[in-house]
DNA sequence: TAGATTGTTAATCGATTAACAATC
DNA sequence: TAGATTGTTAATCGATTAACAATC
């Protein structure tokens, strides 16, 4: 007897951390998948194309809900539709960058955004000299504009590309401006309330795990295989 | 009896993956402790610098060694020295840039690579424009010169900065070169043999990830709180 | 009906963390 | 000796995956 449990609305199964961030790439590859022509697709060849477990791939799914066809697959663009509405990609993220060197630059420019639903609503930063720099449609302003853009956004995504002296200090003047979503690429551990979501993105680290993984190469007991 | 298998060889407890990643932070807050002229930490206030639970900072270190003294704490020098050793940063590694476009200039110009050991010791692309521009103290160099420059270096991480289009063939060039480690930046999964290690950082993944977190603010049941 | 493939259960595996004996 | 803190065990928790009933 299942019970009161399903009834609880708080206890609708939360889709997994993990999970979510394969969602986000099974709907690139979906996408491939269309500009191709296909309509249909089983989940043995997405999981291959995505590099995971077919398993895995309707496990994660069905977090979503079930509207594949038994004995067919999925039909395409009904999974892209059901995915970008799970991951929230119907409607419009605001995102303000604060640090504009190279990073900041790369980022600013990456079109990856855009075509993923994001739009860049500012860019600051706390030197002179790189205001009213253009950097496609946005102006740099001076990092003390910061709250009046955000208060004007709708709950903006703060990205955080200072260099790693300036990363805490960024990222106070996000959080009192009002932002509660937080991605670092500083180096740098932020010190923040409970209730801020941080992402952290460390380049370096990332090479250090590569390197790691080389040194000990053969030393590994059948591993996983983290495949691109 | 704990017999056999601690005789074995390969039975060497191998260092988990998510393990690898935070002695890499640890590592890097350490080095502030050190910088600020501490000599002696308890896992307790590391693990809070660190953003993570006291048992599973002494577990992680546990992987390396123990080198703690109970009743005092860690030695920050010891332990800095065993995790740089751990992690393979007493040897410079060699790191290859494919694709300069902003990405790529950040990348080249990103000082935490030659802070953390690594050095960069080439730069391609495949668009002549680019070629022969000096960033740091190195050149851009046409895509063909990648197997000479990578038979020169020894086992060179690769990077791939360039677009999504051009990554599977950038891989392939890198591999073809002799490369088996590659971090991939364009928003691609890479098809390569398993032998090769491949990580992925994909920026706009990331803020889908925050971008999911924030609508679903509330209706979590008590999770992990990934904090900073 | 036979063949295929999903959706889900249950088993497995690995990672986190509480707890505490060891020991400075 | 008393207090503190490590190193490690064992319990818990969550994520992966094999397996298969449901069903197109």
């Amino acid at each position: 007897v299942p019970a009161a449990e399903s009834i609880n609305p708080a206890a609708r199964r939360s889709v997994p951390e993990a999970t979510v961030g394969r969602l986000a790439i099974y709907l690139r590859v979906i996408e491939e998948y269309l500009r191709d022509g296909d309509e249909v697709i089983s989940s043995a060849e997405l999981a291959t194309s995505c590099g995971v477990n077919p398993a895995k791939l309707r496990k994660d799914v069905s977090f979503v809900g079930s509207f594949g066809t038994r004995g067919v697959g999925y039909d395409l663009a009904v999974l892209r539709d059901r995915l970008a509405d799970a991951l929230g990609l119907t409607e419009t993220r605001d995102v303000v960058i604060v640090g504009v060197g190279n990073l900041g630059h790369a980022l600013a420019g990456y079109g990856g955004l855009a075509a993923r639903g994001f739009r860049l609503v500012g860019l600051f930063d706390a030197d002179q000299r790189r205001i009213g720099e253009r950097i496609g449609h946005v102006v740099v302003q001076p990092i003390e504009d910061l709250p009046r853009v955000v208060a004007a956004a709708t709950a903006p995504i703060g990205v955080i590309a200072t260099p790693a002296t300036g990363a805490q200090s960024a990222a106070q003047r996000l959080i009192d401006a009002g932002v509660t979503s937080i991605l670092n690429f500083a180096s740098t551990i932020l010190d923040v309330p409970d209730e801020i979501e941080v992402r952290k993105v460390d380049l370096a680290s990332e090479l250090q795990i590569l390197s790691f993984r080389e040194r000990n190469r053969g030393e590994r007991i059948a591993d996983g295989g983290t495949a691109s």
